[in-house]
DNA sequence: AAAGATATGTTGTAACTACAACATTTTGGT
DNA sequence: ACCAAAATGTTGTAGTTACAACATATCTTT
């Protein structure tokens, strides 16, 4: 395992190098990889161990009884998924994890690091795991932000100005693809294309591929 | 302080009650009373502490730009708020927390205790804190769900069948009032109203003051 | 018990979306 | 460069909601 990699990680934040591979055995670490539409979890399971996402990007999606989509999350390298089931060990999950494309997923049984002894890596390892699920947090908030409003139109607007916020331009990169987006917002693919091409011909955004110029 | 009410508290589980005066002093905590009404948090500030609700409830509320309430969450007694902001302090509040009625606030800064010797203790207390965040988590997750699909009737089924796990019965206990419950599943109170005689006059449900019994 | 205040229920209408069916563009493999 | 497949865009229609305006019921205070 390239611990050079690992080690840039968020739960890996002021963890020694040569600290790494005790923790990682600790923690019962193993990889797994998956191709392109591989399910990692499937809703109703229990998730004994949380992943992080060493290379590809996974989405996780509550699907309702018609198999609507809605993604809560895309987690891309270096992304951690399933932190909260992991935790509360008797909670089967309300989500499937999915691979967007062929993947490499790390697996930690993070609830072991409440039996291990007491030191200085062990105290960061916990603050970490603190900091991503307040984190985690603050996505939901978002995402439950983005669509609260009843309009595709608000909605859009909700969502692209947290983008233009978090990546500080207002010349936005898009990693959901329409239907994907269409999923994070709960609103339906077409409406959602008729409703963009109504915001760029009023020269609110302009629309070129995997971008999205706000204009204002 | 009655230590003997606070120890009952989730953050407190499992801590020894002659530690618990030393903690509390530790997390530099203080209480303040709120009536009615009052604004206890803020949007745009920024959370040094936590609060747990020692009595009363409160409600943790997004507004937009024309003053619809989006209640995230009701906090009742021993229930935390703003966990989230107080360990991510560079992050402003996206939401009001308002007293529903005359309730008491103990507010505790949780960074400190990332700074306190290690001990028995203070782990307990880091791992009750995870527990928290990543339940906390799961509400938001529940109130995704629940406000995911288009129409009324089905969010309403969502939210009462939720209700209907949490509280073990048919005969649910509504702790929100119809201004609540539509701030809640983000509807208009009218409409809800409207629904939910539908719903009873259909014989799906019974409706009685706080209660709503699902017919199945 | 009465009166005012607050909460809840009812109805009509304009606006928006989901859905379906189809058209066009882009992408990936050879 | 070509083709097939996938992604994106367009249009019409039926159904649901927000909103406003009002009616009724319930709670509070005296």
């Amino acid at each position: 395992m390239k611990t050079s990699m690992i080690e840039s990680f968020a739960l890996f934040q002021h963890i020694q190098e040569t600290e790494l591979e005790h923790v990682l055995q600790n923690l019962q670490a193993y990889t797994k990889s998956y191709e392109k539409g591989d399910f990692i979890l499937y809703t109703g399971d229990y998730a004994p161990s949380m992943g992080i996402v060493l290379s590809g990007n996974v989405s996780v999606v509550q699907r309702d009884v018609w198999g609507k989509e809605n993604i809560f999350h895309q987690i891309h390298e270096g992304g951690m998924f399933a932190e909260t089931y992991a935790y509360l060990e008797h909670e089967p999950l309300m989500v499937d994890v999915i691979a967007n494309c062929k993947s490499e997923i790390l697996f930690l049984n993070i609830r072991a690091l409440w039996e291990l002894p007491m030191n200085k890596t062990n105290a960061s390892l916990m603050k970490n795991l603190t900091h991503i699920l307040a984190q985690k947090n603050l996505h939901l908030s978002r995402k439950i932000e983005h669509i609260t409003p009843r309009t595709i139109r608000e909605r859009v607007f909700s969502y692209l100005q947290d983008q233009s916020i978090k990546q500080n331009t207002t010349h936005l990169h898009i990693s959901f693809d329409r239907q994907q987006l269409a999923d994070y917002l709960c609103v339906e693919r077409s409406a959602l294309s008729h409703e963009l091409s109504k915001l760029q011909k009023e020269g609110k955004i302009k629309l070129e591929k995997h971008f999205i110029d706000l204009i204002i």
